[in-house]
DNA sequence: GACAGTGATGTCATAAGCTGACATCACTGT
DNA sequence: ACAGTGATGTCAGCTTATGACATCACTGTC
C-alpha cells in the first residue's frame, strides 16, 4: 500500500482550476480545494505559496521556452526580432502544452479578477526583465535591450489577448 | 469640542509610511498603523481598501496629470510624442507634490516587497491603458495607440528608476 | 432652541489566508 | 531489523478583511 495517492500537486491544481471556474476565484476557499483533492489546507500551502500561485504553476516552463527562443535567434537578428523570437516560442509552447481551449479558460479567469491580474503582470514583468538580460548577453546594450523586451512583450500581450478571445 | 481629530486619512497614510520604513511592510500590522494614528483597525479599512493601497493614495492625481498631459500635447505631435508629454507631466507633478526625497523613499519601499510591486504594476498598466484610450480619442488607431502608450511607459519607468536611485 | 437626520468613528463577531511546531508512518538504504 | 527521510496530517495562532450595529458631535430646519 502506498501511503498517499500520487500527484498531490497536480490534483490540487486541477481541483483549484475546476472550483475557480465553477464558483469564481473569490468564492472558492483553499479548504474546498484541498478537500476536493483529498488533502488538507496545510498541504495546499506546502505546494503553492498562495491561493493565486496555483494558476501560474506552469509559468517556469514558459519562461524557459521564452529565453531559449531569444538565445537561439539568428545571430544576425536585431534586438527586437530576437525578443520577438522568444515570445513566438512561448506561443508555440502554450499551444502545445495546454491547448488553446485551456489557455483561454485560464486567461478568462485571470482577466476577471484583480488579484490574479496583479500576479499575471508581475510574471510578465519578470519575463521582460529576463529577456532584456538575455539580449544583453547577446551584446545588446541598455537601454535598447530593455526597450526591445518591453515592446516585444506589449505586442505579445496584444496578440495573446486576441488569441484567447477567439478561442471559443 | 470636535468629536475627532481631523485628517484621519492623512494621519493613517503618515503612520503607515513611517512604520513601513521603520519595520518593513510585512512586519507592520494594520492594528499598529491605526494605533499610531489614534484610530481603530476598522477605520483604516474604511479609508483604504487594503494594507497596500495606503501607499498609492495619490495615484489618482498622477493619472489626471498624465491624461491631461497627453490631451494637451500639440495637435501635430505624433502618438509617441503625445504619450511622452503625458509622462513628462507626471514627472513634474511628482517633483512638485511629493519631492524627490519622499518619492524615493516610497519607491524603495515598493521595490523591496513583491506584493507592493504587484500593486504598482497594475496601477501602471491602468495608466498605459488610459493613455492608449486618450490617444485613440486624438484619432490614433489601434494598435498604434496601445504600442505608443506602452513604449512611453517603458521609457518613463526606466527614467523614473534612475531618478529615484539618484535621490540620495 | 428643540429635534430629526447624517456621517465618521467605535465595537464586536467572524470568515479566510497563511505560518510555525510537532506528530505520523510508508518507504528507502544499509 | 532498524535508523533516517520526506510527504502529509493536526493543531494552535496571527493577520487581513468585512458585515452589522452602536455612538454622538455636527448640521439644518421648524
Amino acid at each position: 500500500m502506498t501511503r498517499w495517492e500520487p500527484n498531490a500537486r497536480a490534483r490540487l491544481a486541477q481541483a483549484a482550476m475546476d472550483l475557480y471556474r465553477e464558483q469564481g476565484f473569490n468564492q472558492t476557499t483553499v479548504a474546498e480545494i484541498a478537500e476536493r483533492a483529498g488533502l488538507t489546507e496545510r498541504t495546499f500551502f506546502r505546494h503553492y505559496a498562495d491561493k493565486r500561485e496555483v494558476l501560474f504553476g506552469g509559468a517556469d516552463d514558459m519562461k524557459d521556452a521564452l529565453l531559449a527562443g531569444v538565445a537561439n535567434a539568428a545571430e544576425s537578428a536585431d534586438p527586437l526580432t530576437a525578443a520577438a523570437a522568444g515570445f513566438l516560442a512561448v506561443g508555440a509552447a502554450l499551444e502545445e502544452q495546454r491547448g488553446r481551449e485551456l489557455a483561454g479558460q485560464r486567461q478568462r479567469l485571470i482577466a476577471a479578477n484583480a488579484e490574479l491580474r496583479e500576479r499575471e503582470l508581475i510574471k510578465l514583468a519578470s519575463w521582460a526583465s529576463s529577456v532584456a538580460e538575455t539580449l544583453h548577453s547577446r551584446g545588446v546594450e541598455e537601454p535598447v535591450a530593455t526597450l526591445a523586451a518591453e515592446v516585444a512583450l506589449a505586442v505579445f500581450r496584444t496578440s495573446f489577448e486576441y488569441w484567447t478571445e477567439t478561442a471559443d
